[in-house]
DNA sequence: TATTTCATCACCAATATTGGGTATTTTTTA
DNA sequence: TAAAAAATACCCAATATTGGTGATGAAATA
């Protein structure tokens, strides 16, 4: 049997999901609460396997009382469940080390079914909230501008340097060329990425991963 | 109906799953390729919506498959279906550009599932499979030094500013505060970052996820 | 071969940044 | 409530950056 707690402010929604857990053999009801405030507390005393969480609470969000608990209890399972599906609020979820993020649904056998999947292998995402994780993943790790900013190796090679915080002065001396040229380079870097600072051409160089 | 092509060597389980989703209703089985040596052009033939790829195949990779058939047709989903759990696989198949990644099964029912849930939502994850990209996505966004720098609101809001590029005569006119208390916190973020230029605070914001 | 691109260098002038110091007011914390 | 921290503001001077123009030789390209 798997030890379930529950946290959520809607109270409709709560009872019926403890109750239609309570009633199957794979669960144990160990709790269902409004709010996370004795989040803590209520784990400690009821040692669930999994807890579903939700994010929009009163008093303490599902996200913060998630990063708590996960400092305390690495091993108990967070399957958070929730209306929302906007990259960021997946993005803290995770970061916070949330299981599985599920999107709310009028089946119950949803969370029957990714209560199970978190307990089994670690973690459960509804296919959409997948997507977006996927899409997060791909964006973090894209090469996709390279082909379109032509920037010539010196070019990278100077704005590798001005991504360590190299003055011009500095850069010429690396380069072994004259200031005049490094400022020649650079402004023909500005140019290219239509930038005219060393900070922005900095920010994308970094995340267009030109260097 | 969803058009559904397969690559898969292993000619067994490639017959029984083309006869188990063309008997179903919701599938029409565009075709069966024991290799992707010919994929795009089996693709531009059949238009498939959804691509069953496995991974291990004689002559070209499901990998190189994919990364090819993204780069044609973004919008076909993509999804592997693999023995192979381990990150660095899961890692190219999703900067592959894969939509979904699977554990091979002997239930042809994870398949159904798993090919309607991409085709509907966009992506589709074994549990397993979930639990190791969320693990390397928290990984990823490990956020170790925020606890070791502590900057004011004012210094990150103004620290954030300079990852935008703007000069001091900008943030000053965006914060509602004077050029010299622009320059002050900026000499105090400085001190605190242990840096001495523009470019390094942005680089040390960007990596430390301080802003 | 003619043309274009790349890498190099120089000069000038305007503007921006950086580092130093000092100081007041407000907010937070002990 | 007293002390500490944060946010505000100003001054000065040295240095760095930015944008403009112009130019040369080498290498790649058409």
């Amino acid at each position: 049997m798997i030890r379930v707690v529950i946290f959520e402010d809607n109270k409709n929604l709560r009872d019926s999901l403890a109750m239609y857990l309570g009633s199957s053999e794979d669960f144990m009801m160990a709790g269902a609460f409004g709010d996370a405030r004795n989040a803590l507390w209520a784990i400690k005393k009821h040692k669930p396997d999994v807890i579903l969480m939700d994010i929009q609470m009163p008093h303490v969000s599902g996200l913060e009382a998630t990063l708590d608990i996960k400092k305390l209890y690495p091993d108990t399972k967070i399957l958070i469940q929730t209306i929302y599906e906007d990259d960021e609020r997946i993005f803290q979820a995770i970061c916070a080390g949330a299981n599985g993020y599920i999107v709310k649904s009028p089946d119950p056998e949803v969370y029957v079914q990714a209560i199970k999947d978190v307990f089994a292998s670690g973690s459960s995402l509804s296919p959409n909230i997948a997507a977006r994780v996927l899409a997060m993943f791909q964006s973090q790790n894209a090469t996709a501008h390279q082909t379109f900013v032509a920037l010539t190796n010196r070019e990278k090679e100077i704005l590798g340097c001005m991504t360590k915080g190299m003055s011009y002065k500095m850069i010429a001396d690396a380069c072994n060329i004259s200031f005049n040229t490094v400022h020649t380079h650079v402004k023909n870097i500005y140019e290219k990425l239509h930038v005219n600072s060393a900070s922005e051409a900095v920010v994308k160089a970094l995340e267009w991963k030109l260097v």
